[in-house]
DNA sequence: CCTAGTAATGTTATGCTGTAACGGTCAAGG
DNA sequence: CCTTGACCGTTACAGCATAACATTACTAGG
């Protein structure tokens, strides 16, 4: 495949093999790290959270999250349990939400700007998170010629990941 | 206001003042012209919803389309109605669903390509769609990086209509 | 005309997504 | 001690969406 230092972009997770479980411990890590730098409490739920979101780059419902929460803890939380939660992580830039699928998914980049954009495959389930200026810098421009202030874009585009195409190649071209 | 012959872009409906009446009735007039030409039938129902739909350029949720067709109709129909009927306007281009609301707006530029992207206000509730090349153009360029196939894309902005700027100055940079 | 097929609508029931509201727990600080 | 504030636990409900099946309407063929 094409090198990737020579953009100087980070490698785009989710579609690419990599030692997820460094991947996932690094978030981890992160987030405790974040959390002490701005004075916020990385809670046993919230950790609990970030933790289930990073089993995969894949996005999950809200009741998935809290199922696999209630059998993480032998308890049947309730739904504000998890929504509190997830509320947290992307309030803070440790999660983000698809709009596309209401649902949720670890974020991929820490510490970047989180202005991201996401591709979502619909073989697999994985989400890639890149970052969002390629889409951002067009958008804006078209903001600014209608006078519109942009708070938040979301870009999210849906379709095959490369290991999908290979599997199943009577959708492409 | 800006000229907007300037870059041949079609006017941003939507933001922007204009004679909804006949925005209305040419959407109108577009969608019994597609459905005659592709052979589809615009049945009463879905001519309702589209008209519902065209009442404003903001987006409705299925159940305000379904409360509105029931006042329209004296009866009290069932989500599949509007569901249904939402679904086929979505699947020929004659409204569009907006994920970041989980709500529909009917097409606001007739007969055009329909990758279209789209501003919310969220002071006003209104919604202009624009042409989505200049956010698909960067979005295609990362997907090819990625070997990503891109089936359809999402670009929705949200943010301060110019309107709702001047009203509400304290929210500016 | 009658019939069979198809497309659309009507109806029932249910599941997924998200939040309001209130009470309990625990730690920090006067 | 007693307040304050942040978080958690629980109940109840609101809003979004679809599966499944019954019925109606339109259409083509005999
Ligand atoms: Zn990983
Ligand atoms: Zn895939
Ligand atoms: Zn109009
Ligand atoms: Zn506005």
């Amino acid at each position: 495949m094409a090198k990737r230092s020579d953009t100087g972009e980070a490698p785009p997770l989710g579609f690419v093999e990599h030692d997820h479980g460094a991947c996932r411990a690094a978030a981890l890590a992160h987030a405790r790290a974040v959390c002490v730098e701005r004075g916020l409490k990385l809670t046993e739920t919230r950790a609990a959270v970030l933790d289930i979101l990073l089993e995969s780059h894949a996005a999950l419902g809200a009741y998935e999250v809290l199922r696999r929460l209630g059998a993480a803890r032998g308890s049947a939380p309730q739904p504000p349990i998890a929504y509190r939660a997830l509320d947290f992580l992307v309030a803070n830039g440790l999660a983000h939400r698809i709009e596309r699928l209401n649902a949720y998914v670890a974020c991929a980049r820490p510490g970047a700007d989180h202005a991201g954009a996401f591709m979502i495959c619909n073989g697999c389930g994985a989400v890639a998170e890149i970052p969002g200026e390629a889409a951002a810098k067009g958008l804006s421009r078209s903001a600014d010629a209608l006078g519109f202030d942009i708070a938040r874009a979301v870009v999210e585009a849906e379709g095959s990941c490369p290991a999908c195409r290979a599997a199943s190649p009577e959708s492409g071209s």
